[in-house]
DNA sequence: TGAGATTTTGAAAACGTTATAACTTTAGAG
DNA sequence: CTCTAAAGTTATAACGTTTTCAAAATCTCA
């Protein structure tokens, strides 16, 4: 192993000043020509790369962003990732990843593991736990302590922050407004999102469009759970009874989509000619069932850029005035595909 | 915002000295009863936490380990990824990620951007066109920088360090086996990942179960494709000419799997009756087809857990001795579902 | 030739820690 | 009462940078 170059190490053996490489290396003009060719020729022999944490030291900055997401498992959360990192690549951000896995202790946990100057802001969608249990401190806590957030998707009113969200009540009234469009009249709701802001603005725009279109309301038709594990449970039950009734399914996430697509083949319906299906998603997979489903898509990926430069822009303005909060909406598409009727 | 606390406030706030307070907060037995107490409650009080990018110049480690994977939306590298972080947590370490997106250039840049103090060491996964091209100066040029690597799933014999794999060889044979112990006999190969090392090794062993079950190979029954979109655009004309034919199908990836699922059924053929399926597979869509798929699991977050533990064992004794490099080898399992007969 | 201006270089402080070594103060032994 | 040892505290250097300011070297022009 070479030891690693430093600016002491190049100042020793090119016979000159740590402060003079230091310059020679960052083009100041205060250096001459021949001098700073002679230093950056040899740093570059030496492969000198600058110490990032030093420097991060010397600016009192990271150049990096924390995430902390509830499960990288989910599609949706994969695709708003991939936005944040990409964007913040290009701007020479890094990024640090922590999974609170819906539990409020690690969302805790993971804020207060970055927040000691590891991360310069965090971007976050807040964990199924801490949503329920109406627990916000640790989010106030990180702002008094002057480290920006930026939430995504699951957001909370309480929290004074820059926000990035989906139009999640419009695209619930559009997707409704299609299915009875396209004939159908007994919809079935299924959520098992129940306890996010997200689930609780889907099924409110169900409503608002079942409403607009005079139908109403059969409460009997919609399943309210507050996870994957209790929906998988709850659904056959629910199903057997209601199954014969419904003529159309409007699935609040992925997973509950995928589950009531199986359910409604094996019972023998047809889709989308006896049952049509939208579901939120935004995984490859939906587009492979057979018959393929169609979707609200979130554009998850745009979602994450989004939030990467509000988040960056902040950190890069803040020195001088801090522009006020605000909360960005992303365009949902309605993705038709198999498992509904054309209009 | 209140100003952070750092020692030197503790300190002239309290009218000692630096390194008592810092000697105080780490509980030397060199301080006093009384001003250890007296030191602690004031940090308490104002909330300090010593920074860490300070602690990380002084101990010449950042406790920080740099993830590549190709592409975080494929749930391998999903659920690997999760097994990553959550040792990592335990163990203190913070996880830095970048998405290679397959392309060598970014999986250069990404090495780069962290090979300066900001990682401790790295656990990625080799990019396709790095397989292809057969570019491993990066990785060598890390380790010789003192950078140790962890290779997981996507290996390269070229380069020396640990690793991290499936028997995907053997897998394989069990899993075409299976196949052939079931009565299929004409048994498709199908690959959207040709050009990686373990695509290479599964088609190996899905060429030696055969020549082991006395089955003469078929070229024309076998599908090698260097990517998904390639396997999309060639699959369905392979599937017209010779979907009559087979009456099994061993996929060598989640996507292909889900693929030939698709048009399998479309063609009016029944699963597992007329032909069986066995894909590698992680997501969770994979038992929610309709039939579900059986699958080759490959335990991605133990996976991940063996990479983060190897690494982190070899940082924190690299001090005193550095062990031999090892290659773990994690045993896959043969999820029996509905797209296979029983023995 | 030499004063003044200008260019070029270097010394030193700082970022927030930790660790070593040196210094006080106190107490106990003779 | 000293002298010494122990206990408690603090000054200092160091990690690798950047940056400010002072010093040295060079140049300009009378």
């Amino acid at each position: 192993m070479r030891p690693k170059a430093t600016l002491k190490q190049i100042a020793k053996e090119l016979g000159v000043s740590v402060s003079t490489v230091s310059k020679a290396l960052s083009n100041s003009p205060e250096i001459s020509e021949p001098t700073k060719i002679k230093v950056q020729e040899f740093a570059k022999l030496k492969n000198y790369k600058p110490n990032n944490i030093a420097v991060n030291l010397k600016s009192k900055r990271s150049k990096t962003i924390g995430v902390v997401i509830p499960n990288i498992l989910n599609p949706f959360f994969a695709k708003v990732f991939s936005g944040i990192e990409k964007l913040a690549n290009e701007r020479g951000y890094n990024v640090i990843t922590c999974i609170s896995n819906e539990s409020l202790k690690k969302e805790i946990a993971a804020m207060d593991m970055l927040s000691n100057g590891t991360i310069d802001g965090f971007i976050l969608s807040i964990a199924d736990e801490t949503q329920k249990e109406h627990e916000f401190k640790h989010f106030k806590e990180a702002i008094a302590d002057d480290i920006p957030i930026v939430m995504f998707d699951r957001i909370s009113d309480e929290v004074n922050c820059d926000k990035v969200i989906v139009d999640d009540f419009d695209s619930a009234v559009n997707a409704v407004n299609h299915l009875v469009a396209t004939g159908s009249k007994r919809i079935a709701l299924l959520s098992n999102i129940d306890n996010t802001s997200v689930g609780k603005l889907r099924a409110e725009g169900y409503l608002e469009a079942l409403q607009a279109n005079n139908i109403a309301v059969d409460e009997t038709l919609i399943l309210r759970c507050e996870s994957t594990e209790e929906y998988e449970e709850q659904f056959p039950s629910f199903f057997d009874v209601k199954g014969k009734e419904i003529d159309a399914v409007f699935a609040l996430e992925e997973s509950a989509s995928v589950i009531a697509h199986k359910a409604v083949l094996k019972s023998g319906f047809r889709i989308p000619e006896d049952v049509q299906l939208i579901g939120f998603a935004d995984g490859v997979w939906s587009r492979r069932l057979t018959p393929s489903l169609s979707t609200v898509s979130q554009h998850g990926p745009e979602i994450g850029e989004a939030a990467a430069e509000i988040l960056i822009n902040r950190l890069e303005s803040k020195e001088t005035e801090a522009p006020e909060y605000l909360t960005t909406v992303i365009k949902t598409e309605l993705r038709q595909r198999e498992s509904t009727r054309k209009l």
